[in-house]
DNA sequence: CAATCAATGTAGCAGATGCTACGTTCGTGG
DNA sequence: CCACGAACGTAGCATCTGCTACATTGATTG
């Protein structure tokens, strides 16, 4: 493993811990124990370390949420698949592909490039947990993009309107596709 | 009209055009025709002056949406505030709160407390509408969560993935809750 | 007329930002 | 042995950030 990757890896751990608007070089590289200028020496630019940075945090979502048993029902792989988005380790991941979604909402890069590359892998990882549950190879695209949709929605307000509340919505998507 | 509430509309305006994240006192200035000393002196804050135009902001969309006839049926009612949503006055205050709920997702102040008092009265207004088309008043509220909810993630990704896929995910949507 | 006070200009502060210039260590290959 | 290049430290640059100190205008009001 590169000096690279493992920075890549504490990076992203931070980065997960911290948040994504707003970070910067110093404070990151004082968590990591080392400084700006070997951040820059090892990734070129800050916009590439925060590329990187995605890229890691999607990977390791995709793992966990591919790693899944498969469902009873459509009715329980919503209620599942909402469990595992806000497992700890998940729901940091779907935290900062908010930031990075928001951040990418007026064309900006790296941010926009990272989430179009992202979403990709993401809704097919979604689909083949429904496919894996029963739900059909034609139907499933499209209901993963549903269900990602509003667990993304769900997710934006969550902390503000509590876990009740986000539960209860998804009870209500899973109620009604399925 | 004040001097303030001049100050508040047109800082409005430029937000929702320029975006909030990153958003900052010298250019805004600037493009009002002031400096920041005087935005400065006129808000006490610079969080001062991002509540006021969150909060106009809100009122805005609201409005907007507060303005639409009924529909005809539940399954047109969620096409219609699609359209809405995305009409352009409407969606760039959209955009606005997307950016303001990523920015509160760790807490951070003034834009948790400001999305969690603009997330009341927009479920309000989202239900009223449902209700205007004909859905009980009893099932309107949670119907409001899950289509707000859905909205939000949509939009998220929309400028990345295309209208046509949103306006899929939404008739999807339109189609399971019907 | 005098006094007050809101409104504004000019200048600047202290800190943070991404990034660079420059020099040094140190292990490796010719 | 020695030259080279990767890896790193120190210091700094230019710019931006929100915000403040201070002085001045100008209109209102006693």
């Amino acid at each position: 493993m590169s000096k690279r990757d493992d920075l890549t890896e504490a990076a992203t751990d931070y980065a997960l811990a911290h948040g994504l608007i707003g970070l910067s070089l110093r404070p990151l590289a004082a968590a990591l124990g080392t400084s700006d200028r070997m951040l820059i020496y090892h990734f070129g630019s800050k916009d590439e370390l925060v590329a990187a940075v995605l890229e890691t945090s999607n990977q390791r979502s995709m793992a966990l949420f591919g790693a899944m048993p498969p469902s009873t029902s459509l009715r329980a792989a919503v209620i599942d698949q909402w469990e595992m988005w806000t497992a700890q380790q998940v729901q940091q991941c779907q935290r900062m592909y908010v930031e990075a979604a928001a951040l990418g909402l007026f064309g900006r890069e790296p941010y926009a490039s990272s989430v179009r590359e992202s979403n990709v892998g993401w809704l097919d990882t979604i689909a083949a947990q429904l496919i894996r549950s029963g739900v059909g190879v034609d139907r499933a695209p499209r209901l993963a993009a549903l269900i990602d949709a509003t667990f993304n929605g769900v997710f934006l307000d969550r902390p503000l309107d509590g876990d009740d509340t986000a539960r209860q919505i998804v009870e209500d998507l899973a109620e009604a596709i399925a």
